[in-house]
This record gives structure tokens, sequence and C-alpha cells, in this order.
DNA sequence: GTCAGTTCTTGATCAAGATCAAATTGCAGG
DNA sequence: CCTGCAATTTGATCTTGATCAAGAACTGAC
């Protein structure tokens, strides 16, 4: 998807300004009040920049923050017994990354960069302070966790239900959807992962990924160029998707 | 499986002995230090019996309280715009039901009961109030939606990986270990739910899960009858399933 | 630009599981 | 016990997507 939502950044150092940032409204801060959006900012810092195929999270380790990624785009995967990866998903700029941890404290999954990427982090000791003073963002908590359940549970279904073309626009509708949500033009972007990552995200093998791009294109529904995809007819791929009516 | 796990039960009314409870260590208060464990059981409400087929929660209903079944099962499930259902998967006793309602305040599927099903509840106003007091309720409470995340991410991830037998084969040694944790015999055990509904759970028909089941019969590692089942090889299934060596 | 390496596309074959169709078993009610 | 209905098993066939195998296109380095 090639992201760039790197807002214009001045003035703030280790606190990191939210007030400004692109992002708020899909951000922790963005649904706060605020006072307790204040303070929630006081407690964001900003993470290193970080390269292409570089670790955000490793599975394993102890969550000692929770993570949100500001700009570039990352993929959520775990190593299974034979060494594939078992892909879980994408994230995109808003999104939080990790929120599995909570139920061990050490993240459950590897996140790497797909391209450069940028994120904010809330150290967890200064989560559990907040989280003490600020009923909001308690109640924000657990809205985003609930989200990410909500969401984990809406793709086993999809994925035990839908065949493979049907998952493939089923990717490609979310993808514009989120993207469009981000004010990123939701029917022209450059994938940032490869045919294999999304092959094993969907449960197909790429070989199959790639003649559903071939299919959609031969429709005239895509313009395929690689990884640059042009949405002509997002209506035909939500049919096949199954979505209701969503854009 | 056909739970039961009413443990006697007498002198309380409308506020329930965790103390006594069977569940205790599975459930909310269990991680809990002593006097949080206590002020939330003051908050814990008792759900009445349900008959089979009930609904315990409602897709888009308000989530009015955070819920935990006592004794028996349920299933949980969507149903799709063409009105068939995708079965999310099943609720044993001492598990929490509808969190993925924190997303939106209103419960996000459908759950029924398999069986004659009692159930606990926390009214949200009274968490919420709880929440504010209680420090390891609130980890707890992380910790439970990180779970119910990891498992619902496990699940999605197992789906895209696995073929018809070893998914049948994982349902059969999750239900085991399951029942295990809650003092059920783990290798001997009645379904509570039909073959279509495993099917759907796991993205299969209902004839594939017949003649996997059947499969298994005749190579001596299960005896099957009807819903009645007897594990004679679980770490043949384990195997077949991909599980490392969780016995 | 050219080159090497990777990623992506396309084609041919094959197998797992879906679908269609009975037959069988189990179970509740009379 | 018998009856009727629903759930399950079993069988035959067909379709989808996996697998195997080349090619083609794109990428980054020089």
């Amino acid at each position: 998807m090639t992201i760039r939502s790197e807002e214009i950044e001045t003035g703030a150092h280790a606190g990191v300004s939210c007030r400004n940032c692109a992002l708020k409204p899909l951000c922790l801060p963005g649904q706060l009040p605020a006072p307790e959006a204040r303070a929630l900012e006081s407690a964001v810092e900003r993470g290193r920049q970080l390269g292409p195929g570089m670790a955000l999270v490793r599975a394993g380790t102890a969550m000692d923050a929770l993570l949100v990624v500001r700009s570039g785009s990352a993929k959520r995967f775990s190593l299974t017994l034979e060494g594939t990866e078992q892909v879980h998903g994408f994230v995109l700029p808003g999104e939080a990354v990790g929120l599995e941890g909570f139920a061990t404290g050490r993240y459950g999954c590897e996140v790497n960069a797909l391209e450069p990427l940028s994120y904010c982090r809330v150290p967890m000791h200064k989560l559990e302070q907040l989280l003490e003073q600020l009923p909001g963002l308690r109640r924000e908590m657990l809205r985003l966790l609930g989200q990410a359940l909500e969401e984990a549970q809406r793709l086993r279904g999809e994925l035990a239900e839908t065949d493979a073309r049907g998952r493939v626009a089923r990717f490609l509708a979310d993808l514009s959807e989120r993207l469009a949500r981000r004010g990123f033009p939701p029917y022209d972007f450059r994938l940032s992962m490869s045919r294999a990552d999304i092959a094993r995200h969907l449960g197909l093998t790429l070989e199959t990924v790639s003649r559903a791009f071939g299919t959609f294109k031969r429709e005239g529904w895509l313009r395929v160029r690689a990884r640059d995809i042009s949405v002509l007819r997002p209506d035909a791929l939500a049919a096949l998707a199954g979505v209701p009516h969503c854009a």
C-alpha cells in the first residue's frame, strides 16, 4: 500500500503530539474526552523508524508497551512447527499491534514491517497508571480489544465460508475500506505484501491468488500491474465478497 | 458433552457464591486476590436456567452484562445473509460469552444453549464501578479479552492451514483438553452439537466430518456411537492435528 | 542500459472435499 | 413395541483449488 502519513511533527520530543496527528480519529485518543486524551498523550512515546522486513514485535517477548502503527504497514504472523509462516493479517496506520499479548504478558505473534514504518508506544506501566485514573480510557481499551476480537472472529468465519475468489475479493474490499478510512485513495494503491503473503493469509496458494487477480482483471473489475492495483468495479468485488452494501 | 457442574448451591439468592463454585479457578475470580474476588462476587448475579436451543444472547442486543456459562454448553454463531449459520465456536462452563460486545456495546453474535444451561452475569454498570476500584480485575479483564483474541486468531490460522481430517482431529483434541481442565473425563464424552454444527464451525460439510469420524474409528483412534465419543488414541489425534505435545 | 534474482503469471494434471443420492441408525411419542 | 422424523453414515460423481512446471515481468545493483 506504500503508506506515508507522516504529518508535520515539530517541537515534540519524547512526548508526541497526538493533537495534530492525522490518525487521531482512528487512534486511541480519538474517542477520549479532551482531558483524558491529553493525559494519554503525555505517556505516548515515539518508536524509532523501522526498515522493510524489520521486526516490530517478536512472539514470546515481554509485552512492555502498547504499540500503534503511525505510518507504513506490517505483517502479523506466527511461525509454524514446519517453519512456515501463518499470516494472521496486515496492519495499517492507526491500528494497534500485539493486543493478544494481554493474554500472557508476552506477544503472541511476530509483526514485521513491510515497508518503512514508524509507530507510537505507550509503556505498560504508564498504561496501567492511566487506566486507574481515566474511565474513558478503560472503556476505550475494552472497546479496542472487543473490536480486535470481533475482527478476528469475522475473519475466521469468512475463511470457513468463502471460496478462493470470494476470499481474494473480500481481502481487496477490506483493504479498500481501511485505506479509505485513513484518507488514502481506496481504489488505487500499491500492495505492500507479496502474493505469497496474501495466499498464506487467506489459506490459499499463491497461484490461486494470482489466478483470482487474473480473473478480476479479465472481468474488467481490476487493473493489476504487479503490486499496483486499481479497483474499477468495487461493487462487483463487494458482491463476490458477499458484503451487503459497504462501498 | 452433556455438562453438569451444578455444585451444591444453598442459601445464596441474588449474590452467588463464587467461593464454592467448582469453576472458580477457571473463572474471573480465580485469578484475583481474595478481597477483589469478594467484591466481584457481590456483583455477580445468577442467570435463569435455559433449555436446549434457547438464546443466551442475541446479536445486536445491548450488552448489559458480562456472562459466564456455569453449566451446560452453547453454540456461538452468526446468521449470514443467506440465512445460514456461521458457527464461531462452542462455549463450555467457565467461559465468558459475548466479549466482542465491548466493540460496540452490542453483542456481535448469537449464543444458543445446546443443552440445559445455567450462567452467571455481572451487570455492566457494576462491572464499570468495579473496574475503577480493582486493579486486579482491570488486569484480569484485559487478560480475558487478550486470551479470547489469541484463541480466535489461532482458530483462524488453523483453518487456513489444515486439511479436513486435521481440523476434525484438532477439534476433538481441543475439546478433550478443555473438558479435562474442567474436571470432566477428557476421553469419554457426549457431543452436544450436531455434525452439521461441527462442519459449519470447521468450514467443512457434514458428510466430510462424518467421514473423518469414520476414518478415525477405522484406524482405532476413536469409538463413535452417534454423539458418544471415546478417544482411544489421543496421541494419534494430536499428531494429526499438528499439536506439539499437548496430552 | 544490462544482468541476476526474485516475484508473478499461466498452463496441465491431480486429489481432496463438495455435492447429490440413498440407506441406516437413533430417538421421541403414541 | 411400533412409527415417523431427524441425524448420521456411506457411496458415486464432479468441481475447485493444490501441485508441478515453465515462462514472463518486475526489481535493484552495477
